[in-house]
DNA sequence: GTCTATAGGCCGATAGAC
DNA sequence: GTCTATCGGCCTATAGAC
């Protein structure tokens, strides 16, 4: 059923010019007897999230225009026609494969809670980030494109509830400065740094793999990435001078 | 053919086949008299220079694949058939673009020295880098862009000349750790951080745009950027225990 | 040098058989 | 649902007149 559980995201949130497009799903209650996961469903589900697995390591390499229709195809080992009956257009595909990921992005943010420690948790929040940007860097670089172009596809997303939810958490943080336990930031900047430094590393990789020539694939690599990150935001670099 | 011309060479090679192909200048000597710098090739040059500021602004924006000729040539007031007599092909107007920008991109960097205050110096890096951005938000994307596709055309310079400057400016940072002027912190990380988070500002200005409705335009929010930027980075955000 | 006209390829999308 | 075949449009790049 993940048609529905799209339909009612894309109504939360007005997107291209028409809402999906019912997809050829048969009727599913012409049998009575069947269960209520079809057999039929699970595959056709199966089918568009290889899609969509298949065009955002893509779109996330080449960009929207970057990217053809029939490669996607092929990656996901489906033919082109067959394709086009899955989704309406490579536009479809395109903000389909966004709206997919935004929550996960956003879940690093929504751990930020007000009675944790609040140096804790932002190292935790940065380790979380960087985390993700080596778990999903692809998904990362997607955004990345995606806002640089100007958030065509994704502005309003980020005017309402992306901003609804930097709204809460720089409050969180506006009350640990103010009540002293956390040195005098602006939270908004704080975010935008944390953003940055963490989402560098996913969509920098091809800079920092010319210079180093290692990456968050390596392991050890990404723990030095958390434990400088954490240190540079959370302690600075000026010598405290001896009293 | 054109496709599948420039697939071809994308992949092959990062600058393509010949460095900056001499434009059509009139052979320059053919009259001994006429002075060095001849009306000829300052028109010339006069045009090459529009048609590169043009695709600037659009690359930055929509990328290579997604910006047209016909777009260049208008936004340049040429036309098409013209800008094809200035320049062999679309990509070589991409990579005449980027080879045009890299050496102001790294000009910041370049500024670091060993004998400065190290707080100072790293602080007027970051202001330096942030108006940057502010000055060149289009340089900045489209930097952003080409790395993020991986880098196909400017792999070459990363790895030769971006990675020496990089090398011996972590040296300078690392000498200052050693002798104790800085926080001891890996001299690469700090040099991404600093990179992402000040360029975090123009490449992913709609994002802010969406969020707090302003930007590097506004000469105050640049200025605050800087400080909670420099502050974050000096001075840390964990509260400095009352001894 | 600059134009008009057009070649020629790639690609998104559809028709229609099965 | 999946295929083969193909259309029509857009876009890069060139030919050739002036």
């Amino acid at each position: 059923m993940a048609r529905a559980a799209s339909s009612d995201r894309m109504a939360a949130a007005p997107p291209p010019p028409e809402g999906t497009p019912e997809p050829p799903v048969g009727r599913k209650s012409s049998r009575s007897a069947t269960p209520r996961t079809p057999r039929r469903a699970r595959q056709v589900e199966a089918k568009r999230t290889a899609i969509l697995d298949a065009a955002l390591g893509l779109f996330s390499r080449l960009g929207l225009h970057g990217t053809t229709v029939e490669q996607i195809a092929e990656q996901a080992a489906v033919s082109k026609t067959n394709l086009f009956y899955y989704f309406a257009s490579k536009e479809e595909v395109y903000v389909a494969v966004l709206r997919r990921l935004l929550d996960e992005w956003l879940a690093p943010l929504r751990a930020l809670e007000r009675d944790s420690d609040p140096a804790r948790a932002i190292g935790e929040y940065i380790r979380r980030k960087i985390m993700f940007s080596r778990a999903h860097p692809e998904a990362s670089r997607l955004f990345c494109l995606e806002i640089v172009r100007g958030a065509p596809l994704l502005r309003r997303e980020l005017e309402t509830s992306l901003k609804q939810l930097v709204d809460a958490k720089a409050e969180v943080i506006r009350a640990w400065s103010e009540s002293g336990r956390l040195a005098p930031v602006d939270p908004r900047h704080l975010i935008f740094a944390i953003w940055a430094t963490t989402q560098h590393y996913a969509d920098f990789a091809a800079q920092i793999d010319a210079l180093l020539e290692t990456g968050l694939d390596d392991e050890a690599f990404a723990e030095e990435a958390v434990c400088n990150i954490q240190r540079i935001i959370l302690d600075g670099l000026r010598v405290r001078s001896p009293d």
